[in-house]
DNA sequence: CAGAGTTTTGAGCGAGTGCTCAAGACGCGG
DNA sequence: CCGCGTCTTGAGCACTCGCTCAAAACTCTG
């Protein structure tokens, strides 16, 4: 049965990235945590990097599927980044998005990581830009914007954000109320009368030729 | 002449945490990079971590009072997001941003980094703040949002853009792209006739009350 | 039950880590 | 010139790392 002892290592990666953080996770730890030989790690998956790539995806893959109809139900902006502390609060304790942060930082040393954690973190883009496009639809935000770069900014942001909460936890939480409150900007523009909504348009086109220039 | 040499371990740390990754810092490499032998590191320092705590210090600030014209002369978000930009092109290659993204990231794993990371990052968050507070003066969006938290959410945003630009270039500026986008909306904001702004008052003053409640 | 194939094990290699230490090099007042 | 205190050095200790390997332990087929 060597589903098994692969799924207990995948298991025990994400584990001990969340739990002792990217620069203690080792063959050793991982094989702990899975509670199995060390030199599975390699007959498995052949190297550390590897499995690490494995259980990115593999973590990735379960947490959008858990999370899908949450992110379904979003209407508004504010209720995106409501969702968004909901994670960050939740998953704190040993969650993706927390693995993801530590392998964003591992992969900046890592290069090998990188292609495995940024499809990880692409799967999050792919569903923030779902909703941001059904979220933002007949909003003059829309126009003006990309809802690709703006999903990327997102997540970065959110990655950014849970980076910043391990050396300073009270500011990070003032941090995600600015955003909150920022949001509702957003939603302001929606439900202008139509006099203002013509004058915002109007500015924001001046505003995105004049970015044209350069 | 103990200056000479604890200043090239410093500029030796930075060096070594840009161009190597945290993951590859350590006592011998960074004495190598400042041409020391690497006893040196406890001599002077104690530790290593304590080493890159100083070095976080001295090139915060040294980054910080090298910009601070350039933050002075900030007139509107969009300002602010291009000389976020163009920080971000100069010092990718050897630069304190780049150095604080290492930091946060290894502060993670390493708790003793976590108080030097994040007083360097303040340094970049009270001149952000600064200048946030400057350039929202008078419009709807300070009324509504904590400046603070706004420049924390800055600040953490662009750190997880650094890192994401570590794994997928092409993406982080599409996500610059769009932040800039984003904060033509605020100077909307500003602009608008006077009907148009008791609107927007208005309906922020319900977004808040709202929150309020919560 | 025998044998083949797969999976698991513990020991071990070379390299790199933080840090210590005795010994030397240096400058400088007496 | 000596002696003293600061600074610097290379060697070395105990540890962890990724990874390999031969042997043992399983599982399944004939």
């Amino acid at each position: 049965m060597s589903e098994g002892t692969r799924e207990k290592l995948l298991d025990g990666a994400l584990r001990t990235v969340v739990e002792q953080g990217i620069g203690k996770t080792s063959a050793r730890t991982i094989a702990a945590a899975a509670g199995v030989n060390q030199a599975l790690v390699f007959y498995h998956f052949g190297s550390v990097d590897e499995l690490l790539a494995a259980a990115c995806r593999f973590g990735a893959e379960q947490r959008v599927a858990r999370y899908r109809e949450r992110f379904a139900s979003v209407r508004t902006l504010a209720e995106l980044l409501e969702l968004g502390r909901e994670l960050h609060a939740q998953e704190r304790a040993g969650g993706h998005v927390a693995v993801l942060a530590q392998l964003l930082a591992g992969a900046q040393t890592h290069p090998r990581l990188a292609p495995a954690t940024a499809a990880g973190l692409a799967l999050w883009i792919e569903e923030i830009e779902r909703v941001l496009a059904r979220v933002l639809e007949g909003s003059p935000v829309a126009e003006f914007t990309d809802a690709g770069g703006l999903a990327r900014a997102l997540a970065s942001a959110f990655v950014g954000l849970e980076l910043y909460e391990g050396v300073d936890p009270r500011g990070a939480a003032g941090a995600l109320d600015a955003l909150e409150q920022l949001a509702g900007l957003a939603e302001v523009l929606e439900d202008l009368g139509p006099v203002a909504q013509r004058a915002v348009r109007a500015r924001l086109r001046r505003g995105a030729a004049k970015r044209g220039e350069r």
